[in-house]
DNA sequence: TACTTAACTGAACATGCGTTCATAATAAAA
DNA sequence: TTTTATTATGAACGCATGTTCAGTTAAGTA
């Protein structure tokens, strides 16, 4: 039996990305099975490999699309204005893109060392991309004299893990707003490098 | 065969914690067998029963150990002087603690979810109390008005993530020695909070 | 020397794993 | 209506899993 109403690979492809991303954000990878997540589609386990060539490559793709976004998202960003300006956008983006993406964020940091050294690699590249589009906002400001930046490198590590802490705490409906824990956040990432 | 040469649960007991621990971090808690431990201590598998129960204890003594450790050195550093002095006190001692334990904390944050809730509970309740370490100095601070923090609660955490930061990209002979390193986390800590 | 006991082996248990594949069923094309 | 392509099933593959336990070895005690 196959292909009940409608159903296609249009529609079940999405949900198995879907239901790995829900799952191997919960349990983690190792720990979730591909039976797992045929049951989470509504399929038999078999019925994966129609569109993963294996567990491996479920877990590549969704880290890869995710980073995929990441950039792209940003690249189309405002590039303009002044340094703090720059710097406020990069936090303001980053705050705002990665909040709603809990489980991809997630996944994302969580599950590198589940990649094979190849897809490691790629994702890893792509990290560094996005890392140097802070990094360069940090070299501008210090060489104008914006920001007082001791080392421009040890500076993008620190304020991205600071923003991505965040991802571990947050909860809708919390004490505060998303707009006010954003300006609490810039307000940070603005002194901490401040003249 | 048993208790060849001078061989003791003194010596196997430690030897198994070291090899969890170094499993786990490299590979993650749930895709390590006990068969892998045994075979690191040089055992067979239903040895490690004679010294955990089962294998979600083992991972909850690890972390459990790591905690205690972490508040016990806490409790007995200095808690005088000024706020600012403080508030250095904590951001060295923070770096100088987690770093030479790169296997402990990368599991304290990675393994989480892999606890049964009630070792979970007792855990976070440890982490938590670190934490109130932070915030303490962080409130006088502001009262006395050494320190602008918008939001205590939210300025603890992301310091914490950030000093956490660390760990994940610090390796032995890099560019920068411990000392250069502490002092340049120690600026971005003391302007972020800076009036 | 004989005895006790801590420490470990090695096999077994039921269960689950990722993956493959012959087969069936259906939707779309002819 | 017949044909074709797509999408799924369900059983099977060999192997690994956490845990238990009767039996074995050797260190410590008397």
């Amino acid at each position: 039996m196959a292909r009940k109403q409608g159903s296609h690979s249009d529609i079940t492809g999405p949900k198995v990305q879907a239901a790995a991303l829900r799952l191997i954000s919960q349990h983690g990878f190792a720990a979730v099975s591909m039976r797992q997540i045929a049951a989470e589609v509504g399929v038999q386990a078999g019925a994966l490999y129609n569109y993963t060539p294996d567990k491996q490559s479920l877990l590549f793709e969704l880290m890869r699309n995710h980073m995929q976004d990441l950039l792209a998202d940003w690249d189309q960003q405002d590039k303009s204005g002044t340094t703090l300006a720059r710097l406020e956008r990069f936090t303001r983006f980053h705050i705002r893109f990665n909040l709603p993406r809990a489980d991809e964020v997630f996944i994302s940091y969580m599950e590198l060392r589940n990649l094979s050294p190849d897809n490691f690699a790629k994702i890893e590249q792509m990290r560094r991309e996005y890392e140097t589009g802070l990094e360069d906002i940090l070299r501008d400001g210090e060489r104008e004299g914006t920001f007082a930046v001791p080392d421009v490198r040890i500076a993008t590590m620190a304020l991205i893990a600071m923003l991505n802490g965040l991802n571990s705490w947050y909860r809708d409906n919390g004490r505060l707003g998303l707009d006010e824990i954003e300006t609490i956040y810039w307000d940070l990432v603005r002194k901490s490098v401040a003249v």
